[in-house]
DNA sequence: CTCCTTTTCTTGAATGATTCAAGATCTGAC
DNA sequence: GTCAGATCTTGAATCATTCAAGAAAAGGAG
């Protein structure tokens, strides 16, 4: 894993607010790539740079906050809740088992912009591809079923 | 629009009952592709074969029932409720627009299967590659904001 | 350093899609 | 026609996410 990156600079060059809620939702999306609203909240308020609690409803704010200003990127498969993670800006995407959610990133096949000029694009200006792989993790497929 | 295929063999070749509540369901999912379960639940309601009510939970265990046997597609870009459509089979995508929410089809620029092939899998076995577009539609680019 | 404005966080409640549960009804095979 | 099991109805519960209003903190100006 690389190292943490200085996320007080990230905050500040995106012309967001350095506050202690937001520095320790960035540190836990970078710690736990793919982590749920619920994970982060408890991974937030287990760091110990934050003393107090920390409420749901901040850590809400924060992911929509950092979410709009391009630091991290929001995933949510089908029957999934929201999830978060810090690699942005590359173009990669996901495959997430059917059996267990689990979640892992693959780069794209094709290329560094992805299927991103569909045939027929109906009028639409298309800015972003999102591919979601769907199939079995390697845990699922050696213990078959419980 | 193709001609509404023979909704109740279908329903037989899948192994299904035929119940007066599925049929319309089909049905309304035919004639309203990328509808949402409440969007269904309403047509079905105002099919004319379907004289009494039909109660939302029938409808969301007959949207499964037809999901899991493969008649109905299931499709949920982040941020919206589940929507379904009746063109199985080929392998198409999607592009929603950011701003309303209008989901429309396309074919993948790639080929027949589209970036199926990871280039490191990390042990997943993959059996589908979903792609979704996003972008703005053309009403809502004509119409930039209110 | 101190004050002020604006953004951000806390607390507490509400929303709404989806699911769970138990019993009644209907389908399809014999 | 009868029967077992699948399917539908009714009604309530779940839970991620959002809404709302006031308190607290950040950052620029003086």
């Amino acid at each position: 894993m690389t190292a943490a990156p200085d996320f007080e600079q990230l905050l500040r060059g995106a012309d967001l607010r350095v506050t202690r809620p937001r520095l320790a939702v960035l540190g836990a999306v970078h710690a736990h790539p793919h982590a749920d609203t619920d994970a982060l909240i408890s991974a937030v308020r287990a760091d110990a740079s934050v003393e107090g609690e920390v409420s749901h409803q901040a850590v809400y704010d924060v992911l929509r906050a950092l979410t709009a200003a391009g630091l991290i990127r929001r995933i949510q498969p089908s029957g999934s809740v929201a999830r978060y993670e810090t690699r942005v800006g590359d173009n990669h995407h996901h495959v997430v088992c059917r059996s267990c959610g689990a979640i892992s990133d693959v780069d794209c096949a094709v290329g560094h912009v992805p299927c991103l000029t569909a045939t027929d694009d109906n009028g639409f200006v298309i800015d972003e591809a999102e591919v979601v792989y769907w199939g079995t993790c390697p845990d699922c497929i050696t213990v078959p079923s419980s």
